[in-house]
DNA sequence: GTCTATAGTATGATAGAC
DNA sequence: GTCTATCATACTATAGAC
């Protein structure tokens, strides 16, 4: 009946294409209608403003990624109750994202590394955006956490876990071929990356807290 | 004599602190000008063209933190010999980049962010330089871990040193106070802060490497 | 819903007077 | 070396015809 929405879609899809490829500030307007094969107004007429369009495409990736993430941990916590392995909270972690991954670089090769620098490179629009997306899910993770590290005070741990989410976004932003860089760690096999991240970060996150650190200037907050 | 290079020397410090405020699509040739009090055509006068300048800004940051690794990869060598611990040259890797941070949360608490950002969104136009910037110490510290842990693999090395590589950046990319996000551990201590680092990736990185990796998929490279 | 046309404003770079 | 003036080009957003 209704023929509507099919420009919608390709803008969507335009969008995703040109943000992967050359970041935020080089999908204006402009590229994503002439991309999408409409014209200059139509952006504003379906998503009200370019920047809404570019916080719907984030959504897209952000959000089953951290669903996933809580459905693991829920999963993790049924099967192990009060203590679960840090191993397992590991995987729950990151497994979405290293699947996610995965998928990015066979079908879009460049769309991770957006997806890497809208953590660090958080350009006022989508600033509060990506917390709010990610804040539920260390909300659930560090009780988690804390029960099974008990040696690990809680400021700790979030610190530790803010040094495991930079290492999962300098994968995201180095999952691109890049000229020259940093190995971006090309396994295709994902148990294999799972693997070589948990030998990592697991006994870095249960080693005993550094001297001076478990009361040490917790005076405030 | 010859009263030359006033205005060269006031554009770059007015490049230095809008750099640092907004990063470096918001520095713009006009706002540089401006601030310095000059006229838009003296940049590219003096610096040939915008990107010059701006590169010349963050080589100014980036120059003395890695001679400073160099020298300190050099004493511990004096030192230590063949196996420097991994936590002497963790500190060797570390320490200027944490000295640098908290100088630059003291004196411009925001230009940190934006050397953060130089890593992830490399932006084209610094894209080549930020890793020429980095290489020489990269080739000489993986030798060194190499000495140190036998057990691990160059390839694998070579990785966990990439993870350290983003750790180090997210330090820098969430060193701004940010209105909400992960905590960017703000211990005023550089010692303080070292050691939680290395008691976080000391372990990590002299872990035996995970099974299937000494040598699987390493027919190429 | 889709389009053209355009307003209003930014950008980097350069020519040429002084 | 420094300036004004200007070119050529990008951008987001909106008004209004169809």
């Amino acid at each position: 009946m209704v023929p509507v929405e099919n420009t919608r879609e390709r803008l969507l899809a335009a969008a995703q294409r040109l943000f992967a490829q050359g970041g935020e500030e080089a999908t204006s307007l402009r590229a994503i209608t002439r991309e999408a094969g409409a014209n200059v107004a139509s952006v504003n007429y379906h998503f009200g403003s370019r920047d809404e369009l570019l916080r719907l495409v984030l959504e897209g990736y952000l959000e089953p990624i951290n669903a996933r993430r809580l459905a693991m941990f829920d999963a993790a916590v049924a099967e192990y109750g009060d203590h679960v392995p840090v191993g397992v909270l590991l995987t729950a972690f990151l497994r979405p994202d290293l699947d996610a991954l995965a998928d990015l670089r066979a079908h879009n090769p460049q769309i991770a590394r957006f997806i890497g620098r809208a953590y660090t490179q958080p350009s006022a629009s989508v600033a509060g955006f990506m917390h709010e997306q990610f804040a539920p899910v260390a909300e659930r993770l560090i009780p988690l956490l804390r029960q099974t590290l008990p040696q690990v005070p809680e400021h700790e741990v979030r610190i530790r876990l803010g040094f495991v989410v930079s290492i999962i976004t300098g994968l995201f932003a180095t999952a691109t071929p890049a000229p020259d860089g940093r190995p971006p760690m090309e396994s295709p096999d994902i148990y294999v990356q799972l693997a070589r991240l948990i030998a990592f970060l697991e006994p870095g996150l249960a080693a005993p807290p550094p001297p001076g650190e478990s009361d040490d200037h917790r005076h405030l907050h």
